[in-house]
RNA sequence: GCCUCAUUAGCUCAGUUGGUUAGAGCGGCGGACUGUUAAUCCGUAGGUCCAAGGUUCAAGUCCUUGAUGAGGCGCCA
């Protein structure tokens, strides 16, 4: 007989048939008890053990972690608690458990403790319930995209171009490490390597995508990528995985439009398709707060984190604007800022950021036209306007409570003269990027983008506080365990 | 990379001013009970106090160095 999953059969409840359930042993209570659960639902389904008539042998294998399946009617619970339950006709054990030496136990375990032990933890409820919201996150966004005629594309993993600007590499070679061949000046020849030049893990696919944007219209990515900084943060992974929309004869307020109702969408796909993970989630997060001090609790549940953003527009303001604001903020004037606003042109902390959209705004906030000297070369340079003192670049930023930068785009440089100058006075080489500027001498046309980050996007829906406890096996500074 | 804090039983932690035999809860194991819901009740075993060195009559406790973990900062998504 085939298997029902759990989360078919709580749906359905189809009283009195019989059914094959199939899962692992959550609990296993007064001798006849199973709660059962096979990764489909964050709900238990109880399997009744007709104790008296069932081999103790059995019994004594029904552990907790042990994989089992029952075949049984489906009867409506005799008990309290839940609405229909299994009444086991038959039992068996697919893999025992043993509970001395499995390192999970029926009780609270810290993040800590779990993340060492990241190829188990699927088997918690948090984690279930985490990479579940993960799974529709991603599904999410796919769905976002193909009903508004975006096409997924798929741009390299493995980059020839180290001009990216993102960030420090992880080099791709297949030369021996042991002997690596120099070429007359004493640099590695990277001739005689697979590729027949350098390469690198990508930190980015913007840049080919916007090749594909200037034919294909809109276009996203949706990919890993890999950045080889010393990051030692809640924020930060070497292997992530990104999103990044570009789209054709669009100015920064489309990409801007573009990212919140993404956002928004995704957010409250989540909200309509995970309730029972969101439910756990946001439990585990109340009880995580009750050990700090009030002052530090967050005034709103998770879910009504989530339905903020939902249902409220993101704050908008320039860079400029927000200058401003921190100048004469009370933090800024009492000497609280570790780092003091001095003045217009330097870039943001993160406590000036947290204080924008914790303190201040108390809602997501998009940061627009920075100044041209912190941001990156691709960015289109902005007129000059009236009270601003420098030049500025058509940036944004999305920034979200407790997670920092969640977005980071722009409306990207489509002047092939404005853009080759920049590249110079950057010290970005022509010769590497030239099929980029290509596309700026053929048929350019104004366009923009962003990158996502797709971790950051799940530690927000599901409050997960540490990075690494959102994808299954994080690669981070000292750490590539499983 | 920088700063701060932590490391004691399988897990989470307590351990007073440096003082005799290092404790608790949960988990495990044994038993009881049998419509339970983190089941309950009784009993029981379980320790390289992170490592190395030092101070001291005496170190889980103080000092030095290192390892590992956590948080903050920087880099960013």
């Amino acid at each position: 007989m085939k298997r029902t999953k759990i989360a078919e059969i709580l749906r359905t409840e189809p009283i009195d048939t019989e059914v094959v359930v199939k899962g692992w042993v959550k609990a296993f209570r007064n001798n006849q008890f199973i709660a059962l659960n096979d990764g489909s639902c964050a709900a238990n389904l109880q399997v009744v053990v007709d104790f008296e008539n069932t081999d103790p042998a059995l019994i004594d294998r029904l552990k907790y972690g042990a994989a089992i399946g029952a075949r049984g009617q489906l009867i409506e619970s005799q008990g309290k608690g839940q609405r229909v339950e299994v009444k086991a006709a038959e039992l068996t054990i697919y893999g025992d458990c043993n509970p001395e030496e499995f390192p999970l136990q029926p009780k609270r375990q810290t993040l800590e403790f779990l993340r060492e032990h990241a190829h188990l933890r699927f088997r918690t409820s948090t984690f279930a319930a985490v990479f579940r919201v993960r799974h529709a996150l991603a599904f999410a966004i796919h769905k976002f995209f193909h009903e508004r005629g975006f096409y997924y594309m798929h741009t390299p993993i493995i980059t020839g171009s180290d001009a990216e600007g993102a960030g420090e590499m992880f080099s791709v070679t297949t030369l021996p490490l042991n002997k690596v061949p120099m070429d007359e000046n004493g640099a590695v020849d990277f001739s005689q390597d697979f590729f027949e030049r350098a390469t690198n893990l990508t930190v980015s696919g913007q840049l080919e995508a916007e090749l594909g944007a200037l034919a294909l219209g809109e276009v996203y990515t949706f990919g890993p990528t890999f950045r080889a900084e010393n990051s030692n943060t809640t924020r930060h992974l070497a292997e992530f995985w990104m999103i990044e929309p570009e789209i054709a004869f669009a100015d920064l307020h489309d990409n801007m439009d573009l990212a919140e109702a993404m956002l928004q969408y995704v957010t409250n796909f989540a909200l309509e398709h995970c309730k029972d993970d969101l439910a756990i989630l946001e439990e585990r997060l109340l009880n995580e707060e009750k050990t700090k001090p009030q002052h530090e609790r967050s005034e709103m549940s998770l879910t009504e984190k989530l339905r903020f953003v939902v249902e409220n527009n993101f704050e908008r303001l320039t860079y400029t604007e927000a200058i401003d604001i921190l100048k004469n903020s009370n933090p800024n004037k009492k000497g609280k800022f570790q780092y003091p606003i001095e003045g217009w042109g330097a870039d943001l902390q993160s406590e000036h950021e947290r204080y924008l959209v914790e303190k201040h705004f108390k809602k997501p906030v998009i940061l627009t036209n920075y100044p041209a000297a912190i941001k990156a070369f691709y960015m289109r340079l902005d007129d000059p306007k009236e009270g601003v003192p420098g030049p500025t670049v058509s940036a944004m930023d999305i920034l979200f409570p407790g997670i920092g930068e969640i977005v980071g785009g722009s409306q990207r440089e489509e002047r092939y003269e404005v853009l080759r100058k920049k590249m110079q006075e950057m010290d970005i080489p022509e010769t590497e990027l030239y099929w980029y500027l290509d596309t700026r001498k053929f048929g350019s046309c104004p366009h923009a983008g962003f990158g996502l980050g797709f971790e950051r996007l799940v530690q927000f829906v599901t409050g997960m506080n540490n990075i690494r406890d959102v994808i299954a096996f994080p690669r981070f500074p000292g750490n590539a365990e499983f």
